[in-house]
RNA sequence: GCCGUCUUAGCUCAGUGGUAGAGCACUCGCUUCACACGCGAUAGGUCACAAGUUCAAAUCUUGUAGACGGCACCA
């Protein structure tokens, strides 16, 4: 079979997704083993509106390489898959939609229509993740593919919904929240940035004290808040103002009078002393308003303007016109004292950057106290969620939640899931899971639903058991009771508040169980200029575009290759090196199927009935030792990845692959493979098919591709699980990797055989000596060492480019010669009338240089007598060692300097 | 203001008590019959800075500086 010559990732991608999907291989059901261990995860559902960006790339790669290898190992394994139905997003979307093609508002349609539109978006575009999530290679279950608003999810989330009211969790109340004006939503705590503004002015105003002449200066960030004062607060101990305590003030452009009253919140010392108090317009006036009994007056409306309320002159002005004009009717009435510059912080709307409105509002709200506890126990009897990086999120997560405060869960949107509250005529308030039982808890009187929706989170928050088919309704399925817990969640730092602690609080409250036992924290790939990737600064990098240019397998071993958790400068030469290594990959079992096409048999690469004693016997250095090397990175890397140490993973692969595999193994057993030698090539297509196995997790294509043509590979060796399904690799069995195939003896001995032909090459290279010219190479070393380099004469010939080895006890060699010296041997070659003597002098020198240093610290560690008195006696002992060998290496190479002369 | 993370070769990053590593880029040499997306050989680092603990610190502690992140406050 002739291979192309190099690796095109494009028809690979093409010819295995289909087959794998439609042949249920993704399926837990493929599993016929009745005994299988699951392991679940269920995928962060990414919103509808969305399409793939490198973040998702990193997480997906992450999951999927978690579950094709658990997979392979047996497991009855489930990747469920699914979207977020993204109140907002989706609702600016269709609004945006309407506008443009239909000129129409909203409310010119209504909200039955708008909300077909919505559906109708959602079935239009919301697939695009989806389908890039094929691309991606993605090895979820499709048949269980869940929408946050599919009629299941959505009546678990009613009835989450009436227990926690039931239970009194969830409750409705007026409070200040945060209101974005353009959105005309109410918006949680956690969906609220802040922005760094420079340019703020703080502005202190004077405020007339009734009766009298004088005045007292409050300062605002806010002016235009004034007209919805109630009081003018003071500390009470503040001598300046002590007297002033229970006096009225005339609050101007308002004709209201207020009190001025004392309050242990007003800090003497900042600012003026005193403090508007505005209730209605800030979460510590609302505090002290409820403290002193003041009235609460709002002065905006819900687009942030100004209200009937904040008087005739202000009505329906813009909250920041109304800001000017207060300012300006102030000053013409002398009462603008200044006007300070001020850098400042402000909410925002996290998705539309608008300047959020500290408003009072009626809302539904959840109590968090037993919550938290709930998340806190777990956390602490448990350890769970164990998250990896365990520093700093562990830490994090625990101090958010003893800090947590009530979760507003109501929108003011048409999208998502309607709150299930129904009012009669009087206000009272039916909570139920339908309109019919609602009634019936009214006796029947006409009732008129809640208008607004959930949070998106709450739904989201209900994911890891809601998608397995509870309900409320339903509390049992088959899946429950077969994948929750979830062995792991794979998810970014910005959303561990925002959904992993609500998961945790909600599986556990409505189950029983736990969401997942661990947690694996991404990190977050940035642009190539370090900062995020984001629109606004154009600097992102498009997952698709990296998989046309590199492949698909290129770019996931690459995001796998990021050590977990830690953010990375995105940089296209990271994925062209491992777009390289599939090259490699390819070209390395090109040559295999090059010489070995048609056999058919198979030779196992350590795990065959074949005892350890009769392989040292019949087989060769060099196959001894790639089979030590390949089950000790088998269990090396099933040692990583139980860890999550996916970059540890990926460069055991790389080096055994390339340098071991292909730098040494393959050229050292080229001319028997070429020859076609049947046991090196029975011996090569072994290893490659290991080696194949080994990195499907990570590039699932290519290793198809590649494993389909070689001509060992059959359902045989799948994982016994899958014994019956057809022939695919990722069915395969993992290598586990055998211990008593790993030979530390033959391992040291192979080393010592690439030292020398090293030392030749440096040789060669440094003295300039074409490789035509074929030279003899000598070789000094004891009996065993002289065994070992015998048995291996050809392969170090063919290496090292030389014509004849010769091997003695001692060198015999003329004087212009090139020399160098092993851990174990001593060699030179014979370079009559090519030898430069002063290159060689340098050379040696060099060495002698580099040796001497290493020594002389050696040396000086070990007269210190603290250290020899101290430290482990066989870390003394191997420095001992060390030096001697030093000394040895360097009165050689003294000595060949010498002779020189 | 509080908490946290990061700072290692020109670049992007591993390593986290015992002789500083990789990939890319650089230098030199190779049309060696799998691969130039390749092969071989070099060069390149007071591990941000300072003090401490230790026989021994890139690694642990404290402090400083810079970058970033989270939380709080913001009259």
């Amino acid at each position: 079979m002739e291979l192309a010559k190099a690796y095109d990732p494009k028809s690979a991608e093409e010819n295995h997704y289909k087959r794998w999907e439609e042949s249920g291989f993704f399926r837990p059901e493929i599993n016929q083993d009745p005994n299988a261990t699951k392991y679940s995860i269920v995928i962060p559902p990414p919103n509808v509106t969305g399409s793939l960006h490198m973040g998702h790339a990193l997480q997906h790669t992450i999951m999927d390489v978690l579950t094709r290898w658990k997979r392979m190992q047996g497991y009855k394994t489930l990747w469920l898959p699914g979207t977020d139905h993204a109140g907002i997003s989706v609702q600016r979307k269709v609004v945006e939609q309407l506008k443009k093609d239909e000129h129409k508002k909203p409310t010119d349609i209504g909200r039955e229509e708008f909300i077909k539109r919505a559906w109708a978006w959602k079935e239009q575009y919301g697939n695009t993740i989806t389908e890039q999530m094929r691309r991606e290679g993605a090895s979820v279950d499709w048949t269980r593919q869940r929408f946050t608003m599919d009629e299941d999810l959505s009546l678990a989330v009613r009835n989450v919904f009436c227990t926690l009211y039931d239970e009194g969790w969830i409750y409705r109340g007026l409070r200040i929240v945060n209101w974005c004006p353009k959105d005309k939503t109410v918006l949680s705590d956690l969906e609220v940035k802040e922005e760094t503004k420079k340019d703020g002015k703080l502005t202190y105003l004077k405020y007339p004290i009734a009766g009298t002449d004088q005045t007292i200066t409050v300062a605002t960030t806010r002016p235009e808040t004034m007209l919805g004062d109630t009081a003018v607060a003071v500390n009470g101990s503040d001598e300046r103002y002590k007297h002033l305590v229970g006096k009225m003030i005339d609050l101007p452009l308002t004709g209201r009078q207020i009190p001025i009253i004392a309050d242990e919140y007003v800090e003497a010392e900042f600012g003026t002393g005193a403090v508007k108090v505005t209730p209605a317009h800030d979460p510590n006036d609302y505090q002290i308003g409820q403290r002193h009994d003041l009235p609460q007056l709002l002065v905006m409306n819900d687009a942030g303007e100004m209200n009937a309320a904040a008087g005739a002159e202000f009505e329906g002005l813009d909250r920041f016109v109304a800001r000017v004009k207060v300012v300006e009717m102030f000053d013409e009435l002398g009462l603008l004292e200044k006007v300070d510059d001020y850098e400042i912080t402000l909410p925002v709307c996290e998705r539309c950057k608008t300047i959020v409105e500290p408003i009072l509002s009626e809302q539904w709200f959840v109590k968090m106290d037993e919550m938290r506890d709930i998340a806190l126990d777990l956390m602490k009897s448990e350890g769970v969620p164990h998250f990896s990086p365990q520093i700093p999120h562990e830490k994090v997560y625990t101090a958010w939640l003893e800090n947590l405060k009530d979760w507003t869960i109501s929108r003011q949107l048409w999208w998502g899931h309607q709150i299930p509250a129904w009012y009669d005529d009087d206000g009272n308030v039916y909570v139920a899971k339908t309109e019919e039982e609602a009634k019936t808890k009214a006796g029947g009187r006409e009732l008129k639903q809640d208008s607004d929706v959930l949070d998106t989170w709450f739904s989201s928050g209900l994911w890891a058991f809601s998608t397995f088919g509870w309900t409320g309704d339903t509390t049992t399925t088959s899946d429950l009771d077969a994948f929750l817990p979830t062995d792991v969640l794979v998810t970014g730092r910005d959303i561990i508040f925002l959904w992993v602690s609500r998961m945790i609080m909600l599986t556990k409250k409505f189950t029983g169980q736990k969401a997942f036992e661990d947690v694996i924290i991404t990190g977050t790939v940035l642009g190539k200029d370090g900062k995020p990737m984001s629109k606004s600064r154009n600097n992102g990098v498009d997952p698709i575009e990296m998989f046309d240019k590199f492949g698909v397998d290129a770019t996931r071993i690459y995001l796998a290759s990021i050590a977990t958790g830690a953010d990375i400068k995105w940089n296209d030469s990271g994925v062209e090196t491992y777009r390289n290594f599939s090259n490699k990959i390819w070209n390395a079992t090109r040559f295999c199927l090059m010489n070995a096409d048609g056999e058919r048999t198979l030779l196992s690469a350590g795990n065959d009935k074949e005892t350890h004693a009769d392989r040292s016997v019949r087989t060769p250095l060099a196959d001894r030792w790639i089979i030590s090397r390949l089950n000790k990175t088998a269990i090396d890397v099933n040692k990583a990845l139980t860890k999550y140490e996916f970059h540890t993973a990926v460069s055991l692969l790389y080096h055994f692959f390339w340098d071991d595999f292909c730098d040494w193994y393959i050229e050292l057993k080229k001319d028997e493979i070429t020859a076609g030698d049947k046991n090196s090539t029975e011996r090569i297509v072994a290893i490659i098919e290991q080696s194949l196995r080994l990195l499907h997790p990570f590039m699932p294509y290519l290793t198809e591709e590649l494993w389909q043509k070689l001509p060992i590979t059959s359902n045989k060796l799948h994982n016994p699980a899958y014994s019956n399904a057809d022939m695919t690799i990722m069915l395969a069995d993992f290598p586990k990797g055998d211990a008593s195939a790993i030979d530390e003896a033959v391992e040291n001995e192979m080393n010592a055989v690439i030292e020398v032909i090293k030392k030749v090459r440096n040789i060669r290279a440094e003295m300039n000596i074409s490789t035509a010219i074929k030279f003899t190479v000598h070789i000094a070393a004891d009996e065993a060492m002289q065994q070992v380099l015998k048995a291996n004469e050809a392969q170090i010939l063919k290496l090292a480019k030389a014509e004849k080895l010769v091997i003695a006890a001692e060198l015999d060699v003329p004087r212009a010669s090139a020399k160098a010296v092993t851990s174990d041997a001593r060699l030179a070659v014979p370079l009559e009338g090519l030898i430069d003597f002063e290159k060689e002098r340098e050379r040696l020198q060099t060495q002698i240089a580099k040796l001497t240093e290493e020594k002389t610290r050696l040396d000086g560690q070990l007269s210190n007598a603290n250290f020899v008195e101290r430290a482990p006696a066989e870390k003394v002992e191997e420095l001992r060692e060390r030096s001697k060998e030093l000394t040895h290496q360097i009165q050689t190479l003294e000595n060949n300097l010498e002779s020189l002369a």
